[in-house]
DNA sequence: CGCACTGTTGAAAACATTCAACAACGGTGG
DNA sequence: CCACCGTTGTTGAATGTTTTCAACAGTGCG
């Protein structure tokens, strides 16, 4: 619960290499998802200012399953993890958020799932009543609220559609696809592809364990699809080949 | 695909049972939850004349994944099942819609489930520029689409626990716990509980198979835990009580 | 009455988890 | 600087759960 240290050092520089310059906001409009990629230049830019840029550690926890939802966030350079815990030992991450995506725009009284950093990260921060205020002022931007809501909403389809009914083979070639997918949309260099979350994190995000995904991924690289480097993959079928190389 | 054929006719008595009379759209504000619900009366009324009360068959097809959505939804009577699907084999359903719920009330350009009832329903149907219209003089309505697609998310995340971290027993339990508040806070009589959908939707829902779905029921049962009828269950545990009794 | 479908149960097989051990890695403290 | 230590990652073997394949009962309908 109150665990917030950080992943071995290691892994830090991994995520530094792997989420490299800090990327101004004007230039966020590169990505086409994302809550701020929907609003328009002044919009963004005078939003921007009504709340701070927080920079953050490595494991920190953005805010808790449970406890009021007095601002709302979106991230900026990192990688944040929304995830949904019961009884301390089941975790379920819901999504990985990367830079552009709007983390609990759409929230009402409080936070249904937590966010936590992984690795270093570049958090931008408002309080919900200027928000609130902000859009109440412009009508039109509840639309980009809507969208992102809606978006997060289709994804959560997606991952449902995996937790349920795709074996753990697939739900790895899935998982590389998608994050290699968005990973490129945000103009990354995804050749490695960088896996900035540990394994575990993984398995709560598929539902499976950390020896499952262990296996899984070394059963990908036995057979050719992948290749396994520290803190990063190298996918070696394109995306639609390789969920075809399961089934 | 153009499977559309009614379930067994004696299931759709059971369903006629179970969803009885046709509650007015005045009464709606019963539930605390759903789109609809999340007006007021003024606002409910004018919206709901500038939309269309459309009788509906058992397994009628309302929209389907990929097509364009025109048009958006509100379950009135009835129980609508929402799902995605992959191969033409595979499906999830993502959530059982019971009346009050809009469906695709968020929805951007395309739809991203299908939906089909479940026995006959009523359903009220708006086209999507009539709703957008509607809400552009009314800018605090967005605010309900907000919270109401913020609400089917929340629900999405619960199923992704339950459909990634929970073994058979549990989601059996969870859900039954689960219909039965539904349908309690819908004022329903939920002794013996009602259970319209049939084995293959439940684990369709769950991320099971029919087999197993039947399994845990009769092993739930055993336990003493609940009482199998046909079309219905009877809860012999309180909701609490049920999920205590799998662990 | 037969047919098609849903629901149920059994047995075998496949899959994922659990338990266990160990390697790799970086950080810390001596 | 190096050895220790905790963590993460990886692999093996046994276990348990779920699925698959199969058979059959019940039901409504033509």
């Amino acid at each position: 619960m109150t665990r917030e240290r950080c992943r071995a050092g290691g892994d830090m520089k991994q995520q530094m290499a792997a989420v490299p310059p800090l990327v101004p906001c004007a230039t966020a409009s590169i990505q086409p998802t994302g809550f701020f990629a929907r609003l328009n230049f002044a919009d963004r830019r005078q939003l921007m200012a009504l709340g701070e840029r927080v920079p953050r550690g490595a494991n920190e926890v953005l805010f808790a399953q449970g406890a009021p939802a007095a601002r709302c966030f979106s991230v900026i350079e990192g990688v944040v993890c929304l995830s949904r815990t019961v009884g301390d030992h089941r975790r379920q991450i819901t999504s990985f958020a990367l830079p552009g995506d709007g983390l609990e725009v759409g929230a009402q009284q409080r936070h249904e799932v937590s966010a936590a950093t992984i690795g270093p990260a570049l958090v931008w921060e408002i309080a919900r009543d200027s928000f609130a205020q902000f859009v109440s002022h412009r009508p039109y931007v509840l639309q980009a609220v809507v969208a992102s809501v809606a978006a997060d909403l289709t994804e959560a389809h997606e991952q449902m559609f995996s937790l349920g009914r795709r074996p753990a083979e697939e739900k790895l070639a899935t998982f590389l696809a998608v994050w290699s997918e968005r990973l490129a949309r945000l103009g990354r260099d995804v050749d490695p592809l960088p896996l900035p979350m540990s394994r575990k994190d993984i398995a709560d995000y598929l539902g499976l364990t950390v020896e499952t995904v262990c296996r899984t991924l070394a059963k990908l690289e036995r057979r050719g699809a992948i290749e396994i480097l520290p803190g990063k993959v190298r996918l070696l079928a394109d995306p639609a080949g390789l969920l075809q190389a399961c089934g």
